[in-house]
DNA sequence: AACTATTTATAAGA
DNA sequence: TTCTTATAAATAGTT
């Protein structure tokens, strides 16, 4: 994509093989998100950057963790690691460790969802970049948001004409907020 | 792509998503492999299919292994599945309890997270107050990325002066951020 | 499974 | 770096 035929062979020269990696791998973990959202399906995604800090990429699906990721394809693979071994291996008839792989699975698990979809790891998305992408998600959650208010308000007039002040306004926070999106980011199509 | 624009989210016609289901897996296991290669990093790529028979897709980097990859993922999160299991195979009964109790007043502290701070659970609010309050949350959250862009600028700024265009982008985003705030929300004071 | 009309992704260039 | 832009790729809806 792009300029010409690109050979499926690693990138030699530094410059474009770093700016190829920044690219790429967003365009990556984007697309494993919507392949997780719109078929429902379990994956994740790791990408190490060896370059470097050896920094970790990764995607989950929300409906998941890695260590279930991890679980999962372990015992459909028959690779079972030293910790599957020893967890099966000894003999707890107990619900208590149940309950605690089931606890920590699901603490993972919302581990996860607090990381990606929130900004509570902001104090470490240290670049312009990052918090552009951070601020964009959020604008997107908001449309949502907005979108669920209008159609609420749509089933409401069906319903009764009482509410007449709080339905003027919602149309005007609509009508607001849709005149910033197109002042602040004529460019950007949030849906 | 396509026909059309794709509503980012769940397919609900099994046709349509299990075709789409199997275009964009195709699709993601190449460029995966094009980012291994052409970049010459380390990832891998998980994807479960629980429809059926529960299949497996996974690509992983030639110069590298799942094991290897879980090792590396694990070390880097800290995530230590091996001593957490051999310590509970040592000692248990108080200790479990213990571990029982802390999990759940993390699962539920982080669950109150996502709640708070996500529109995770946006198809369940209900009433147009919910949906007041979830967008008025973030608008806060929103307002603080923006700050800390505005922070990081001012920071470039104290360091160089060659991003000019930049500056000024960040700049307007700010004052167009703040304006509109005004307008749509007088009453509120976002901290 | 093959076919397009379109949307996306992205390699180079500025 | 970031932003354009020209092109290659991916893919949604159809057949």
């Amino acid at each position: 994509m792009g300029r010409g035929r690109t050979e499926m062979k690693r990138i030699h020269n530094d410059v474009s093989r770093r700016a190829t990696f920044g690219k790429r791998r967003r365009g990556l973990l984007k697309k494993a998100g919507e392949l997780a959202v719109l078929c429902g399906v379990d994956l994740g995604l790791l990408v190490f950057d060896d370059g470097g800090a050896g920094k970790l990429f990764d995607y989950c699906s929300p409906s998941t963790s890695w260590s279930e990721l991890i679980e999962r394809y372990e015992s459909i693979t028959n690779h079972k690691f030293q910790f599957q071994f020893q967890f099966q291996g000894i003999d707890h008839d107990d619900d208590d460790q149940q309950q605690l792989a089931d606890l920590r699975r699901e603490r993972d698990r919302l581990e996860a969802s607090v990381r990606r979809q929130t900004g509570e790891d902001l104090p470490f998305a240290a670049t312009a970049a990052e918090l552009d992408d951070l601020e964009q998600r959020l604008e997107c959650v908001l449309g949502e948001v907005r979108e669920m208010k209008d159609k609420l308000l749509e089933q409401q007039l069906d319903e009764s004409y009482h509410k007449v002040s709080s339905v003027i306004l919602f149309r005007r926070t609509k009508i607001d907020s849709e005149a910033y999106k197109a002042i602040l980011h004529p460019e950007l199509n949030c849906e």
